[in-house]
DNA sequence: GCGACAG
DNA sequence: ATCTTGTCGC
């Protein structure tokens, strides 16, 4: 898979300001709204495997570090739970992580493993924040507009915006509206994501919720959904779990 | 000036 | 993200 928009691809070269603008580029091609194909119910882990071949295909992303600059970057298609590709690339960073500007960090690598990729995923999950960001144009979103397919962003911690209502003794399947403040360059109250807890322990211990934002071509409520669909009993969604292994396999390896 | 900050 | 053994609990 390659970029169906290389005007927008991240380069780790630009200025801050550079990288900012083109953020808020990036956020007005953005579609935050429901625009794919596929059943957004199909996309069930678990199920019928019968109705495989009717599926959407699913890629969950992620990265793990080699060196202090070099990173390998997996993606993992998952149909119905199965996993149907698996592709990978090791690739060097030129920049450090600065919170609000991971794409220009990671999105090389990501674009690197894409292109080693034959299948063409019907959405991608990514690990970091969609809408949920300063610029409304996080990793998930800044991707998912230069490989124009749907996508969302799953990040275990909240980079900015409000949690709306109680926050304490959350049940699992538990969700609530992650809204802008002022910190975020969007009308004050609109629901740039959702936090959900993915799992949670019947007694004592606490897990912490996940932060789902829209990537791009989906809105906020459908992304919490889907989310919510491609959990397999465990904290994180499957396709993302499984890319989150694979990377490690290939961290091992290299 | 102070506080906050995905991976 | 990453460095890491044992340990508590379902």
């Amino acid at each position: 898979m390659t970029p169906a928009h290389p005007e927008f691809v991240p380069d780790p070269a630009q200025s801050r300001a550079e990288m900012e603008a083109l953020q808020r580029r990036v956020a007005g091609a953005a579609r935050f709204e429901d625009d794919f194909d596929f059943d957004s119910a199909a996309v069930a882990v678990s199920g019928d495997a019968s109705l495989t071949g009717d599926r959407p295909l699913v890629a969950g992303v992620d990265q793990a570090f080699l060196d202090d600059d070099r990173a390998v970057s997996a993606v993992v298609c998952l149909r119905g739970g199965e996993v149907v590709e698996r592709a990978h690339a090791v690739t060097d960073l030129s920049v450090p992580y600065v919170p609000g500007l991971l794409s220009f960090r990671e999105g090389g690598p990501i674009l690197a493993a894409f292109e080693a990729l034959d299948s063409t995923p019907d959405l991608v999950v990514f690990d970091g924040s969609g809408r949920i960001h300063f610029r409304q144009a996080g990793l998930a979103t800044h991707l998912g507009v230069v490989l124009d397919v749907p996508s969302i962003g799953v990040a275990k911690n909240l980079l900015c915006g409000r949690v709306e209502g109680d926050v304490d003794g959350r049940p699992e399947g538990w969700r609530a509206p992650v809204v802008a403040d002022d910190g975020v360059d969007a009308p004050a109250g609109t629901v740039i994501g959702y936090a959900y807890q993915s799992r949670q322990y019947e007694s004592n211990a606490v897990i912490n919720p996940l932060y789902v934002s829209p990537g791009h071509r989906v809105s906020a409520e459908t992304a919490v959904d889907l989310v919510a669909r491609l959990g397999a009993g465990y904290k994180l969604p499957e396709p993302t779990r499984l890319a989150d292994r694979y990377a490690d396999e290939c961290k091992g390896q290299a």
